[in-house]
DNA sequence: CAGGATCCTACGCAGGATGA
DNA sequence: TCATCCTGCGTAGGATCCTG
């Protein structure tokens, strides 16, 4: 590359016009520049390549041998290019072989990606997902290398980067959820009677036993028995439907866990919104454009 | 804001075409 | 054959824009 440093490429553009035209001032109009301006990219251009390319002659110029042999791979050369600086084409799913890199937590993957992936193998079967933890933290340095193309995250995040792309997905609330057949939940318990069962939390930075819900009983004066914390959501809905431990779960991935029991909290907790992010260098790509239609589309199915 | 890059117009020069 | 015209290339100098 580095004879290309010292040429400016677009001198080659107007060797091309020059070589098709074998006239200075018809290659400056196909240019549309005047003819001086082609008659000194011309000398330039003979300066780098050390050769006259362009002889006077009757009604123009003949080319030398340098220029006949240069004539066609310029030309080729030229038509690569142009083909690789082109905008993108449209995004045919069908014989893409993409991989798209998504940061999500295990909710997410439950919530979000379970829904879409057998769409998503129908509608574009070369494609290959891989799913990356996700640490809110890293998450746009991550996206600005190039690491994660997508990221599922709570709408209302502090932690999240602003300067990320984002789009809401749906918006989520908490229900109590305990294993089928618990006694405590036949019916929906009084907030004494939720304060004295055995709750699991998660908590994703690890160890934590309060959570939102602590903090609205807290404010009536109550406390609640934790008795497990978990850095994973379906770690809880396992362990739901093998103790008498209750928990309060996001809705939709309460329902998406089979053998448990669900019932509206006696106490009301503040439900967050989840949305995908990205970053400014996927935000034109028409496969990742794509992508984002066809997760959008089945969130707003699922409702 | 200075310096460089780029493009322009104006003009000179060379060589081929044309007509007396 | 030669004067004149036409076509086309290159240079000079200036305007404008960009960049550090």
């Amino acid at each position: 590359m580095d004879n290309l440093r010292r040429i400016d490429l677009n001198l080659l553009v107007t060797l091309d016009a020059l070589l098709a035209e074998l006239n200075v001032t018809r290659a400056a109009q196909r240019l549309f520049l005047a003819q001086p301006t082609v008659s000194v990219q011309l000398a330039r251009l003979r300066e780098v390549f050390d050769d006259p390319l362009l002889l006077p002659g009757p009604r123009g110029m003949r080319p030398t041998a340098r220029a006949l042999a240069l004539r066609e791979p310029l030309r080729e050369a030229l038509r690569v290019l142009a083909g690789t600086i082109a905008p993108p084409a449209s995004f045919e799913p069908v014989q893409a072989s993409v991989t798209w890199r998504i940061a999500a937590t295990d909710y997410s993957e439950t919530t979000v990606l379970l829904p879409l992936l057998a769409d998503l193998r129908t509608a574009a079967p070369q494609s290959r997902v891989a799913v990356l933890e996700l640490a809110p933290l890293r998450l746009a340095a991550q996206m600005e290398r190039g690491e994660i193309d997508l990221g599922f995250h709570i709408w209302h995040d502090a932690e999240t980067p602003p300067r990320l792309h984002r789009q809401f997905l749906f918006g989520e609330r908490y229900v109590l959820a305990g294993r089928d057949g618990h006694p405590g939940l036949r019916r929906r318990p009084t907030l004494k009677q939720f304060c004295a069962l055995e709750h699991v939390v998660v908590s994703q930075d690890g160890g934590g036993f309060h959570g939102v819900t602590d903090r609205a009983l807290a404010e009536r004066g109550m406390q609640r028995r934790v008795a497990l914390s978990v850095p994973h959501f379906l770690f809880v809905a396992a362990t739901l439907a093998r103790t008498d431990l209750v928990a309060m779960l996001p809705e939709r991935l309460a329902r998406a866990s089979a053998g448990l029991r669900l019932v509206a909290p006696p106490v009301a907790v503040q439900g967050y919104d989840m949305a995908m992010f990205w970053h400014e260098r996927s935000h034109r790509d028409p496969a990742h454009a794509w992508l984002r239609e066809r997760i959008a589309a089945h969130v707003r199915e699922d409702g």
